[in-house]
DNA sequence: TGAAATAATGACAGCGCTGTCATTGGTTGT
DNA sequence: ACAACCAATGACAGCGCTGTCATTATTTCA
């Protein structure tokens, strides 16, 4: 009840002002302002009914206009020190952040945690209360098509980063993720390793199917079998790395090398390996994807495939900001480039090991 | 010059509008309008003139002013999944935001890369342009007094966020951090240990003056004397760490423990010590603090301390809302508990150590 | 009971811009 | 050189709210 979304016929019509509140409730505008403002001097029954006005017609008063005529602003700012090292989603802030700056629009942020029931309601409310012109969505936010389905509606354009279906129209960013999965795969093959687990992410996300790619061409160009207890499914968290990690380390022969789809899950196979006393890259070699902070701090510091998340969400919001402006955009043509990067988790394959 | 901010005079009068712009061009404010939205049909000429008084003026566009007037609202959601593992700023960021969307406020970013040459102009620019009522300075931005006398001299208030030095009229958080601090010393000390190291942060920090007094209170409840070469500067980064480490292992006599002062250097203790052959907690224990992410995915996982960041933020940014609305507020009372976490990096010290 | 004080409400201007439409100036073609 | 056109510019309303001040109810106290 109370999380549903406004009536149907409003979201066509305008939204409310502080008149239509006025004549429903049979007081001039300022006592709605006093109202809605807290401000004292306003009769308790009138304050209800008042109220009521605002309640039945899902009123929310325009910000802009109260910015414009009033002494008030109604925003903070949250000044802070841009860490040297990045999660993902601090790098697509400060990619939208960028060119939100260069194109002279303001960024604001919706964190939402998943699964959410809500999830809906909760886009539906940031969304006209916030009144935005156009949306970015990273993956897996993408690829949700009631998301897409209530943009459209109100006719909201939006931005995609990594979405995994297509969408016609299309304003979204790519990277070569399959391209990197197969040059990953193919160095460890290089090093000499022929028995090769593999970790996937979450389904949900694009990359995952990505990056299982990559790993299964990289096999089949160097003539190795795809065994299937040699993959495993993982959910992008270090926990279910672990537990995949787990299951491969348990087989009779296992892997020699690991591909995780995301550096946690490479740290949660590295955390397993080490649990189990094997050592990295003396037993067992992996590889990560993302370059996240953990890559590079955990020990052996972890090879694995950097992204230029930065670039890309810049890139893609730039041209939604574009496009919001009436410019004629054409979707991004390329994808962007990843590379590996090469650190100590991984090595050669001894010899002895082609005995086996 | 470019950098430099806007005449004296300006930051107290009030702000050019669009019609001092066309005064000053000589031409209608609608032709300003032309000017400012690349509207095209104004000729050459005009536009030079105007974009000149736009210079003179340093006009900005009233934000409020074209949102009400205009179809557009100049501003871009992000919509993202909230990571189930943040780094610090990401939950001072959530906790921001929840306050703020309580509050009715909007919450606005400015990241700054530090040290920043041009840090007064950035967030003089950043303060007027986006017209904030109040700012949350998280550390150790609290304790530039560069910024704190802008804020001041523009009468917008602030809070800070575990700031180190005292401002009278103080919206500020703080956490028991020295406790904490001595807890986990003590913790150690009870395992045995007796030769402890430590490893300082980032001066400028508040937490660093804490961390460090609480590991010399507790030496001094348990009588161990303090030796200064088993104290060493850090920056709270992972190299600095390792650096730090590098120098406590090469003394003759090393600590069985290191206390970090924060997770990063934590992390690079144990990669130094890992480097070096040694096991970890059989041959050091190691402490850090924050809890972040790294703390649980490297091996072995990281006894800490957790501060609840996401609570301080909230709380703070909510008192600073409330101070916005007028009303009288009073100080934080309490800083905020922390407490240790304990995991792997550290263990019991082994008896033969009592004959060294 | 009536005057003075106070509480409750309303009328109205104006915040700084953009959209619409009218007007002016300049160019082209014949 | 004049009409017919298009480019360049301006006049003005109005976006939705709050601040100010005037007005009208209600209470208080002599």
């Amino acid at each position: 009840m109370k999380n549903s979304v406004p009536p149907k016929a409003q979201s066509k019509l305008k939204a409310p002002t502080i008149f239509d509140v006025a004549k429903l409730a049979g007081v001039s505008i300022k006592t709605v302002s006093r109202v809605i403002n807290l401000e004292s001097n306003v009769r308790a029954s009138t304050r209800e009914r008042v109220e009521e006005a605002v309640e039945a017609l899902d009123y929310r008063p325009n910000a802009a206009a109260r910015v414009l005529s009033g002494k008030r602003f109604y925003v903070i700012g949250l000044i802070y020190e841009n860490p040297n090292e990045f999660s993902y989603m601090q790098k697509v802030l400060n990619g939208a952040l960028k060119a939100c700056e260069a194109g002279g629009y303001t960024l604001l942020l919706l964190p939402l945690t998943l699964p959410n029931p809500d999830l809906i309601d909760d886009v539906q409310r940031f969304v006209s209360q916030s009144r935005l012109d156009g949306v970015v969505l990273p993956a897996p936010l993408g690829d949700f098509s009631e998301i897409q389905r209530l943009l459209n509606e109100l006719n909201i354009p939006y931005a995609r980063i990594t979405p995994k279906t297509e969408a016609g129209d299309d304003l979204s960013v790519q990277c070569h993720d399959e391209q990197a999965s197969f040059d990953v795969t193919q160095f460890l093959i290089e090093q000499g390793h022929r028995r090769l687990g593999f970790i996937k992410g979450d389904p949900i996300h694009g990359a995952t199917e990505h990056r299982y790619r990559g790993y299964i061409r990289a096999l089949q160009a160097a003539g190795i079998g795809l065994h299937s207890e040699f993959v495993r499914d993982g959910m992008f968290s270090f926990e279910s790395g672990k537990t995949a990690a787990r299951a491969l380390l348990d087989l009779r022969e296992p892997p020699t090398a690991i591909v995780a789809s995301n550096d946690d899950m490479a740290a949660g196979t590295i955390f397993e390996a080490r649990e189990r006393g094997l050592s990295i890259p003396g037993d067992l070699s992996v590889v990560g994807f993302d370059d996240t902070p953990i890559a590079s701090h955990i020990w052996p510091p972890l090879t694995t495939v950097r992204q230029p998340i930065v670039e890309m969400a810049e890139a893609i919001t730039s041209l939604l900001i574009r496009r919001l402006k009436g410019e004629q955009v054409e979707p991004l043509d390329q994808p962007f480039a990843c590379h590996v990067v090469t650190r100590a988790s991984t090595g050669i394959r001894a010899a002895e090991d082609d005995l086996a």
